[in-house]
RNA sequence: GUCAUAAUAGUGUAGUGGUUAGCAUAGGAGUCUGUGGAGCUUCUGGCCCGGGUUCAAAUCCCGGUUAUGACC
């Protein structure tokens, strides 16, 4: 379990890097899907290896509930129940604070969350997340963080920002499993000083990587962008970065430039979803009748199996007619789209060339709709 | 041919005398970022035709047209 840096940019803070796990090695900077529930949405473990899925990331409280611990320790753990042979993320479940048909209430101790299945109450504390996620087996556990949503009051994120790192330190302690890696996360909001305090002093403690949280959550872009600037400045630059939640292909372009080794986001899949496809010159909305008799893939040079196979006509034709199945498909090119991002990135970062690539990627992409 | 019933956005429908004529879907525009989901916001678009009653008609009356059904 390492993570090493092997080549840095000169002109941008981007690196590539080797992140070793107790499930193999995984390639940075990395994009990870959703697979909340031990399935991604609308695609099967099967396609994510099609696809080159390096590693994907889980729910800790959604797996507490179901299938729930005792039958996670049955099976010996999550990889083997679900048959997954690569490295697993696991939140913590700190995404759901803000999220009123799980949330109840918190303080200093913990949360209390509701169960959707059955209105049932459960607390968890910073304690119980890290036990839990020791029982699913994931090979990365994130600490319990204390989120809050966009537009609060500077005191709300002064409460939040100053128990998150209270409970870093007692997620220090608590975790024991030597197979498991554990990630601290700052938070702060967009406040400079809130997000330099927490990152230095998540820094401090012996995590074994460094996310930063709590963004793209309907405040402005300019203002995301220097927060993560702030996080990251009081960051140790040998240890590896997770930008959570972040996942278009600009923010993630944007992020790599800045340091950042590690992405997750539903975007991909909820966009993919709703008709929206990825291409290098700009987001597609699949169901506008000007794709109704293009005869081409999304895009020609993409080795996904819907590009491979398929045209935007006959995409267009079944979005138009609502076929689940075509949910699958968009979906599949979407993730397919960041894994390639990435992997560019990564042969850019290597050849010395990434500034140019960034500023053409950043050109292109644009709305072409 | 006779009788009955019906006719409201592209489609399916609500509306029994005073409504900005409602809803769904289709169509246009926007949006979605550590998954309670496949969403949300918004715009466009309609009373079969002609006459009558009434202060006022999608609504009541007469005629026409069309559709469906029954009968001959």
């Amino acid at each position: 379990m390492s993570f090493t840096i092997t080549k840095k940019d000169k002109k941008t803070n981007a690196r590539i890097g080797v992140f070793k796990t107790s499930h193999g090695t995984i390639k940075t900077p990395f994009f990870m899907p959703v697979v909340t529930k031990g399935i991604a949405k609308f695609i099967t473990l099967d396609t994510l290896d099609e696809i080159k899925t390096q590693c994907f990331i889980s729910n800790c409280y959604l797996l507490y509930l179901k299938p729930g611990k005792e039958l996670l320790e049955k099976t010996k753990g999550y990889h083997n129940f679900i048959n997954w042979k690569k490295s697993i993320f696991t939140d913590s479940g700190g995404f759901q604070l803000k999220n009123p048909s799980f949330f109840i209430s918190m303080n200093d101790k913990g949360v209390w969350f509701k169960s959707p299945f059955d209105g049932s109450k459960h607390f968890m504390s910073p304690e119980k997340v890290i036990e839990m996620q020791n029982v699913i087996g994931s090979d990365i556990a994130m600490i319990l963080d204390d989120m809050q949503d966009a537009n609060l009051s500077r005191e709300a994120y002064e409460i939040a920002t100053d128990r998150t790192i209270a409970w870093a330190k007692r997620a220090i302690l608590a975790h024991k499993n030597k197979k498991q890696m554990l990630f601290g996360i700052v938070q702060g909001g967009i406040y400079k000083d809130l997000r330099e305090k927490c990152a230095k002093e998540i820094n401090k403690l012996p995590f074994d990587g460094l996310a930063i949280g709590g963004l793209a959550l309907g405040e402005p872009k300019e203002s995301m962008h220097k927060a993560i600037d702030y996080s990251l400045k009081h960051l140790d630059e040998e240890k590896i970065k997770y930008l959570m939640g972040l996942g278009s292909p600009e923010d993630i372009i944007v992020s790599i430039g800045k340091g950042v080794d590690c992405f997750d986001s539903i975007y991909p899949t909820k966009m993919a979803r709703h008709g929206f496809i990825f291409t290098r010159k700009g987001p597609i909305l699949l169901k506008k009748a000007k794709y109704k008799d293009v005869f081409e893939p999304i895009e020609k040079d993409c080795d996904c199996p819907t590009c491979k196979r398929h045209t935007l006509a006959y995409l267009h034709h079944l979005l138009r007619l609502d076929e689940p199945g075509v949910k699958i498909l968009l979906s599949i090119h979407n993730i397919r789209f960041l894994h390639r991002l990435l992997e560019d990135s990564r042969k850019e970062i290597e050849k010395g060339t990434f500034e140019s690539f960034q500023k053409k990627f950043l050109k292109e992409y644009k709305k072409r709709d």
